[in-house]
DNA sequence: ATTATGAGCACTGTGAGACC
DNA sequence: GGTCTCACAGTGCTCATAAT
């Protein structure tokens, strides 16, 4: 019949001796009138309204006021529409010695003679232990989020998840208003809060997007094919592109009208940044491996070529494009695998040039277009492309061929590298990310915006 | 008393289908 | 690729509450 909607729910009650004692007398009253089944210092049931006051506990190591720890199953009835008469049916009035009809509160054990004042009280009872099931839920629920690594918090519920927060690294419900409270004295969200609440939601939204991206980006790390982050969860597996002026991910179809929003008056041009360059990092096709990354020798260049990420993303970009000529495929390797090489042998003499004044370990021939060695890829492009003192020391002869070509694969490189910046390190996330990282890395930031604005004019 | 956070509610903006 | 429309996931705001 009816279904205990707050079984296992502990309520604590903080009671004196003398409310104890009532409520203990009172218990012991409805016991006589049959109304309690039994009755010690685990009380099992009341009456109907009140099944059971279970696990009844008592701390008397205090003095005056009793710690009472008491489990109750309240009916269903009492928390619906009927609960008035529930009530009623439950008063289980007392009658002193001379006649007065009272009614004594089974949990706080207070008294009313009025059966209206006796209701009311059990109301305010009734919305305690409502409060109460919210709050243990709450607890409960706190609890796993806080023991659980970001990914889970997600899932742990299906309407608001829990949005990374750029400045603490934690997850949180509220980002918004986290960030206000919490990280009020970053530059950034002092900023953001100078400006009209439209302009500055529009700024906490975008904190938010930084940490979708860089949530994003630390999952891609991990593992290249995993379930990646977004504002709005996608029904359909539908292609995915990146806003690159906030970082918004989106289906492609719904970028257009995202660029409107996102754009407002502005005059900037906004691009949707395919999912080539951002989902799938280091991923290549099978048949970039089979066709063009096995088919290197095992040379130094041909070792450049396999292992380092931008050599390897300028192929397999180039292999994507091109593939599509079935007929053509063996021009079509032979062409993916020249660039690569070009490449991988201008970032050999690039390393040697670099190795002379700058006793630094490079790590990708990314470094290439770092602009503090800009003048190391110049003379590493005029080694690489001048014959030689085959013809006499005085003779040098270049290799226009050779510099064409180069000059082609290095401006598809700094174009590719331009959309994996814009995607993977945006020059904001950057800043707040790590701000060691950035003093260290202030060249390549700076050469980011110089190509990005050089590209932009072009 | 203050701060930080969760729950509930009303509203906004995105996803997706249909159509051009 | 753009526009329209509907459903609904997710947001901000307010209130309540736990933690300090």
């Amino acid at each position: 019949m009816a279904e205990n909607v707050l079984s296992g729910t502990t309520l604590e009650f903080d009671m004196s001796q003398k409310d104890l004692n009532d409520f203990r007398m009172y218990v012991g009253k409805c016991l006589l009138s049959g109304k309690v089944s039994s009755f010690q210092e685990d009380i099992t049931s009341i009456d109907s309204s009140m099944e059971q006051f279970g696990e009844m506990s008592t701390d008397t190591g205090s003095s005056e006021d009793v710690h009472i720890q008491t489990v109750i199953s309240v009916d269903k009835s009492i928390c619906d529409d009927d609960e008035q008469s529930t009530l009623e049916d439950n008063t289980s009035a007392l009658g002193d010695n001379v006649g007065n009809v009272r009614y004594p509160c089974a949990i706080c054990g207070n008294e009313f003679t009025d059966l209206q004042d006796f209701l009311d009280h059990m109301q305010k009872h009734l919305k305690e232990i409502k409060k109460g099931k919210k709050a243990a839920a709450s607890t409960t629920l706190c609890n796993k989020k806080n023991s659980k690594d970001t990914s889970t918090v997600n899932n742990q519920s299906n309407t608001k998840p829990a949005r990374y927060c750029i400045f603490c690294d934690k997850y949180c419900l509220q980002l918004s208003r986290h960030i206000q409270l919490v990280h009020k004295e970053e530059d950034r969200v002092k900023a953001a809060l100078k400006f009209s609440p439209r302009t500055k939601n529009k700024m906490f939204s975008q904190f938010k997007k930084e940490g979708i991206h860089l949530n994003n980006i630390e999952k891609l790390g991990k593992d290249s094919h995993a379930v990646l982050e977004r504002e709005r969860i996608s029904q359909k597996d539908s292609v995915q592109v990146m806003c690159d002026n906030c970082n918004a991910i989106l289906t492609k179809k719904a970028m257009s009208r995202h660029r409107a929003t996102c754009q407002g008056g502005s005059s900037k041009q906004i691009n949707a940044i395919p999912a080539q360059f951002f989902i799938k990092d280091n991923d290549v096709s099978e048949s970039f491996v089979k066709n063009i990354l096995t088919k290197f020798t095992k040379d130094d260049i041909g070792k450049i070529c396999k292992s380092d990420n931008l050599v390897k993303k300028v192929g397999s970009i180039l292999w994507a494009k091109n593939r599509t000529k079935v007929d053509q495929l063996s021009q079509v390797r032979k062409s993916v695998m020249n660039d690569m090489r070009r490449l991988a042998h201008a970032y050999n003499f690039f390393k040697e040039e670099v190795k002379k004044d700058h006793p630094l370990l490079l790590n990708t021939a990314a470094d290439m277009f770092n602009r503090i060695f800009f003048k190391d890829l110049q003379e590493a492009v005029c080694k690489y492309t001048e014959v030689g003192d085959q013809y006499g020391k005085t003779s040098f002869k270049l290799k226009h061929g050779l510099k064409y070509a180069l000059y082609y694969v290095l401006k598809k490189s700094a174009e590719i590298l331009r959309a994996e910046h814009l995607s993977k390190f945006s020059i904001r996330v950057w800043i707040q990310k790590s701000k060691e990282n950035l003093q260290k890395k202030s060249y390549l930031y700076k050469f980011y915006r110089d190509l990005k604005l050089c590209l932009d004019a072009v």
